[in-house]
DNA sequence: CCATATGGTTATAAAACATAACAATATGCA
DNA sequence: TGCATATTGTTATGTTTTATAACCATATGG
């Protein structure tokens, strides 16, 4: 990964003026952003091998918890437009990880299952990721760990309502 | 804004069965995602009415404090593919709000600087996204601020190295 | 029975992010 | 000096994410 290697380059300006983002990182929003960007890529590595994505993951393990639950309430618990989450249930359900079948109270309704293969995956997904958790979250003690979901919750109440529920 | 309202409706199973996401809740990763999420949707109202994303705010701002930097430099300090850069230079620069210089040193590169107008806009909208970090900020006292900023920083050092510098 | 709302869907577009390849230029070294 | 190699900005292209409008079938309330 090691770019720009120039040893001892007694160039004119080249490795020109160093580039700074003072202003930017005095803003917490920014801040989040970046640290959640990077932990956004390692976790696509993570779970490319399983040939999911940070999406797919989230949805399997709704499903998981949420057996039968239909995709708009699916969609609006994770803040997500219904046109995009039948894309993505569409690519699931092509890979046999989860299924729509009939809900026998309403007709237009069908109830989002995962598969045993479905499970299976998430499971297994579910684990890399709490190791993936464990080894960015290395640097924190327990206290700052709760502190940081407990901040987080707060910020969250101050941002304009999106759902869950 | 209010979505779903329906007063007490004695129907059969509707309002289907709550929809939970406890198993998510408990990464990390997923309470940063939710809570970025969040910011960025009302960051990009704050932004919306002067014409600018939430990138095109960043690029103003790192340009403010570095001018004359380089595309490939500015790419790299904010973690972004060149030739994404170049796009939205080519966007800024067709808004008059940035300009192309050349490079006396490189005749290669190119000086990236802010005009006037450019910094104006980048003026008066850190201000606006000020304010708004300080309503999503509200519920915590300074000590829970810098702990946030010092906890994700560490968090930041525990993940695959991105660039800035 | 009818007006209206809801669930899932299609079509479509914008925005964000990534990769390969190229021309012009710079650099290091033989 | 000349040539191999790297870098800068760029074009072309593709994928993923997110958003909006419109539609059909069905459900609900009056």
């Amino acid at each position: 990964m090691g770019r720009t290697e120039r040893l001892s380059s007694v160039s004119i300006q080249r490795d020109v003026a160093p580039i700074g983002d003072a202003a930017l990182s005095r803003l917490v929003g920014y801040n989040l952003k970046r640290t959640f960007n990077g932990i956004h890529v390692d976790l696509a590595e993570v779970l490319r091998p399983l040939g999911l994505r940070m999406i797919t993951f989230t949805i399997l393990t709704m499903l998981k918890d949420n057996p039968g639950v239909r995709l708009s309430n699916l969609a609006q618990a994770i803040d997500m437009e219904k046109p995009n989450m039948v894309s993505l249930i569409d690519e699931l359900s092509a890979q046999a990880l989860v299924t729509r079948s009939a809900d026998p109270l309403d007709r237009r309704a069908r109830q989002l299952h995962l598969t045993a293969a479905g499970e299976a995956l998430q499971s297994d997904a579910y684990q890399r990721v709490m190791k993936h958790e464990a080894r960015f979250l290395q640097e924190l003690d327990d206290s700052e760990r709760s502190q940081l979901v407990s901040i987080l919750a707060k910020v969250r109440r101050s941002v304009s309502r999106r759902t869950i529920a």
